[in-house]
RNA sequence: GCGGACGUGGUGGAAUGGUAGACACACCAGACUUAAAAUCUGUUGGGCGUAUGCCCGUGGGGGUUCGAGUCCCCCCGUCCGCACCA
């Protein structure tokens, strides 16, 4: 039904004023970044996506903050540099093309190219011509010579490394791809097996990306905390156990240990299955052969290799403790010590050590205790492992002091150790080399040539980029480049023999750990152009999902400083990402089925509308069939349980979209994705536009014009407060608390327009699209994505009185209004004669009084 | 297993160590309407009470403090990462 008052007032329209205001940004090239030295630039990116098939929630999120941050530090005066592109090398499309027999660059493109359409109805304050995707051989070319150049500094080289084998598909597996320690699709279990790969000499920097942490003053704690836990730098003493009657050329057991105050508790000496030493007992004793190959069953992740129950082996022989040569310990092959990390052999102290208790209980060592608690007794029946901060007496130790940290110790054990000889301290890092090496089609390939005679040689650079054929196919398992008829055949770049190309292709993590620098002179025909690299970088402001929080981030950064060293950043931009925020994920319910699995006993998830609730229980609608909830997940393609944006837009258009996923939920917080708050949304912005639209029905002259514009004033402190600090859903409730304040004021007309000029601006960052149309509505000159960032007046904030609550013995009983500078001795005077106050203190003094101005009175009892 | 975080009404969440539940959703009631939708107004943590009000309450247990959602210790639960998923 039309009310006369609808036929002169157009109402919210998203679906004709979003493409309308987003062609007006498009014909002014307002999102183009160029280079201007006149302004203070600012480089705002979003970890870039990879092309899944269709945009989610979860990036309407990522995307919306950052657009939010870009078009913010936009109209306060800055150069923004907001690109986007996509992460596009990876298995996903060859599990595609092997599920649907298309090709992984078909199935990417086509991704790539939906999602861009999905993403551009946004409204985002993209720079769309810088884009590009990590599959375009003008970006892996230039990945490529990079890689030639590391080559040439010696950042990259070749050693052997384990991977999952299939036995069956006799092809390598990616760990997703080994399920409870099986291959995903032949079902063999799986084994470790070492290769000849590439690694990047991350090591290297291990201390310069540990101590530069501390100056990443932008970044959450939690992220840098993951990061120095992750390069896990340790001082500890490194030593040899001289062996006994050992195999030929093996006299000696080389151990770290960062517990070198517990030596004298050692009961046993444990070695890795690949250690040099089982190595050679396995050639001479087939029951030890067996045992390590037993070790090598299973996956390559640290998780299972921790989680597989301990199992050990006695090698029959002994080593001599290195302070009492009479004192002869068990050498024992174990399957949770790793090669890779300090010397493959560790000393167990089971009395100190939780996973050395339980494998000297099994095996029947004993059990010496080095120290104990200063007061009371270590608990029986488990490893007594103080904090190293906390003081213990030490009974076995090695200083003249009976009580000392264990930090004092170690550093006494190893002094003492180096005084006698036995050993030196070591400062090691966890950090392991960077393998790139991936066994797989869909990447980059790796740009070296093997000859017969010149060995392993960089392609010449002019040859670049060496391109991955189109002509392949993946209906068996394996990587399609090692069995390709011609594409392996190549002249030596070196002498022109004929050779062969390296068929690996690089890690995908390769490709995302200098996308960023790319953006800034995405064209080039070089990795990068100095003074392009030089005026946007470094990244002003990083945002992504704290799943990224170790690996990405450190290869990025590791990256830069290979970069810099390779003339491709200048050295400003060694440390590339100013300010990192972290988004939550976007979570949402798996609805599992509960009565069936698939054809290969998989389970089977239903999308959310498939399912629905029945007495109390959730059931599949068709079918009936009851659903197992599990609760909270992140969206995963797999799991059906992904929401699509599209529908949202459709339904409510882009600015409710975006409103909807910076309301409610901080943004550093998962949230759980529920379709009820869009509706609301929707509602709010078709108030706030009527209100805009409404105003030249508003009277000219009203009561508390001051009022509203006050609240304008504080609104501006409040929104740019919540902006600045990344508390979107903060500034959205203030926002709320400013519409309504416009709502219900009896303000004359030009009040009212100042307050709903100040909220489409407010508004802007978030709503652009609502903001340019109330902006136009309002009178505002030119487009509003072009207005400077409203300041607030300092005298408009200020408020003459201040509320206080009262509170006897920490609990409110009464609250005081006084003015807002009165003296701390003038409101306990005040306080005292509040009526609460004297019927409690009921003629006697209070013990204490505290008075905290303009904050809070408690009176004590 | 190791490392990192998180836990507050029916729901999302707010709260520089200072009035717990801002702002919103949902629910309920009312106004407008022939009616419905939309819109507007009001109520809403739990318990006791006619009421001024009182007691309880931020995953559980302890502690520090005049005062703890916030700081410390222990426990429980959930999530993220663990080097070939991106």
């Amino acid at each position: 039904m039309t009310t006369p008052k609808d036929t002169h007032m157009s109402s919210y329209s998203p679906a004709d004023l979003e493409p309308k205001w987003q062609q007006a940004w498009n014909e002014g090239d307002v999102f183009l970044a160029k280079r201007d030295e006149s302004k203070p630039k600012y480089y705002v990116l979003e970890m870039f996506p990879y092309p899944s098939g269709r945009i989610h929630i979860g990036h309407v999120r990522n995307y919306t903050m950052g657009d939010v941050v870009a078009r913010y530090k936009s109209s306060t005066g800055h150069n923004v540099l907001h690109p986007m592109g996509f992460d596009a090398f990876g298995m996903p499309a060859e599990n595609a093309a092997m599920a649907s027999g298309g090709h992984p660059k078909t199935w990417t493109y086509a991704n790539i190219d939906t999602m861009v359409d999905q993403m551009k109805p946004l409204g985002l304050s993209i720079d769309w011509t810088r884009m590009f995707a990590t599959c375009d051989p003008e970006y892996y070319g230039q990945q490529q010579a990079m890689f030639i150049d590391m080559l040439g500094k010696g950042l990259v080289y070749r050693k052997n490394a384990v991977v999952n084998w299939d036995p069956i598909d006799m092809t390598v597996l990616a760990n997703e791809q080994v399920e409870d320690g099986r291959g995903w699709r032949s079902g063999a279990l799986v084994e470790r097996r070492e290769l000849t790969q590439w690694f990047f000499k991350i090591s290297d920097y291990s201390d310069d990306l540990l101590s530069s942490i501390d100056h990443l003053d932008n970044w959450p704690d939690k992220v840098k905390t993951m990061q120095k836990n992750w390069i896990g730098k340790s001082r500890g003493l490194q030593f040899s156990f001289s062996l006994i009657d050992g195999p030929a050329n093996q006299d000696r057991v080389e151990v770290y240990t960062t517990r070198p105050d517990t030596l004298n508790g050692a009961s046993f000496v444990g070695i890795s299955a690949d250690h040099p030493l089982a190595k050679s007992l396995a050639e001479e004793n087939p029951e030890i052969a067996a045992f390590c190959e037993e070790c090598r069953k299973g996956g390559t992740t640290a998780e299972e290799i921790e989680k597989a129950p301990k199992l050990g082996f006695d090698t029959g022989l002994k080593v001599r403790h290195p302070f009492d040569t009479a004192w002869e310990l068990p050498v024992y092959i174990a399957n949770f010590i790793l090669m890779d990390y300090g010397t493959g052999a560790v000393f167990g102290c089971p009395a100190h050590d939780q996973r050395d208790f339980e494998f000297a209980t099994k095996y029947d060592l004993p059990i010496n205790a080095v120290f104990e608690p200063i007061e009371g007794e270590a608990q029986s029946g488990e490893a007594y492992v103080p904090m190293k901060t906390d003081k213990v007496r030490y009974t076995r130790g090695f200083s003249g002091e009976d009580i000392q940290t264990g930090d004092d110790a170690v550093n006494a054990a190893i002094d003492f150790c180096e005084a006698n000889g036995v050993g030196t301290g070591v400062t090691k890092y966890r950090l392991r080399d960077w393998g790139l090496s991936r066994q797989r089609y869909w990447g980059c390939p790796i740009p070296v040539v093997h000859c017969e005679t010149c060995g392993v040689v960089p392609e010449k650079k002019e040859n670049l980029p060496i391109e991955l054929p189109d002509d392949v196919s993946f209906d068996i398992p394996g990587n399609p480049l090692d069995r390709h008829p011609t594409w392996r055949n190549c002249a030596c770049p070196t002498c022109g023999a004929d050779a062969l190309r390296e068929t690996d292709t690089m890690d995908t993590f390769v490709d995302s750990s200098w996308y960023f620098a790319r953006f800034t002179a995405p064209r080039a025909t070089t990795p990068t152009i100095a003074e392009d690299a030089d005026y946007w970088m470094n990244v002003d402001q990083y945002i992504g999902g704290i799943e990224h929080a170790i690996l990405h981030l450190l290869y990025s950064r590791f990256f830069a400083r290979a970069m810099n060293e390779t003339g491709h950043l200048p050295d400003s931009a060694r440390e590339p990402f100013n300010a990192l925020f972290t988004q939550g994920m976007v979570t949402h319910a798996i609805y599992q089925n509960a009565e069936r699995t698939d054809d290969h006993g998989r389970a089977i998830y239903h999308y959310p509308e498939e399912v629905e609730e029945r007495d109390g229980e959730t059931v599949v609608k068709a079918t009936g069939e009851k659903i197992k909830v599990i609760p909270s997940a992140k969206m995963s393609k797999s799991k059906n349980n992904v929401v699509d944006p599209v529908e949202i837009i459709k339904q409510y258009g882009a600015d409710t979209a975006r409103w909807f996923v910076l309301s409610d939920s901080p943004p550093e917080r998962d949230v759980e994705w529920t379709a009820s708050g869009a509706e609301a949304s929707a509602k709010h912005l078709t108030r706030v536009h009527r209100l805009a639209a409404e105003l030249d029905a508003q009277p000219e002259q009203g009561q508390g014009d001051e009022d509203l514009i006050r609240a304008a004033h504080k609104a501006i402190v409040d929104v740019t407060l919540g902006i600045d600090s990344f508390g979107f859903n903060a500034s959205i409730a203030k926002l709320y608390g400013f519409t309504n304040a416009i709502a219900k004021s009896k303000a004359g007309r030009d009040a009212k327009r100042f307050a709903l000029k100040t909220l489409a601006q407010l508004m802007s960052p978030m709503t652009p699209h609502l903001a340019e149309e109330m902006w136009s509505l309002l009178g505002g000159e030119g487009l509003i994505v072009h207005a400077p960032w409203p300041e607030a007046d300092e005298a408009m904030l200020v408020e003459a009185a201040v509320t206080m609550p009262i509170q006897i013995n920490g609990k409110r009983r009464a609250e005081i209004t006084v003015p807002k500078d009165m003296p701390k001795e003038d409101i306990e005077k005040l306080a005292l004669k509040a009526d609460v106050v004297v019927k409690a203190l009921d003629g006697g003094q209070p013990k204490k009084l505290i008075v905290v101005p303009g904050r809070i009175v408690n009176v004590v009892i």
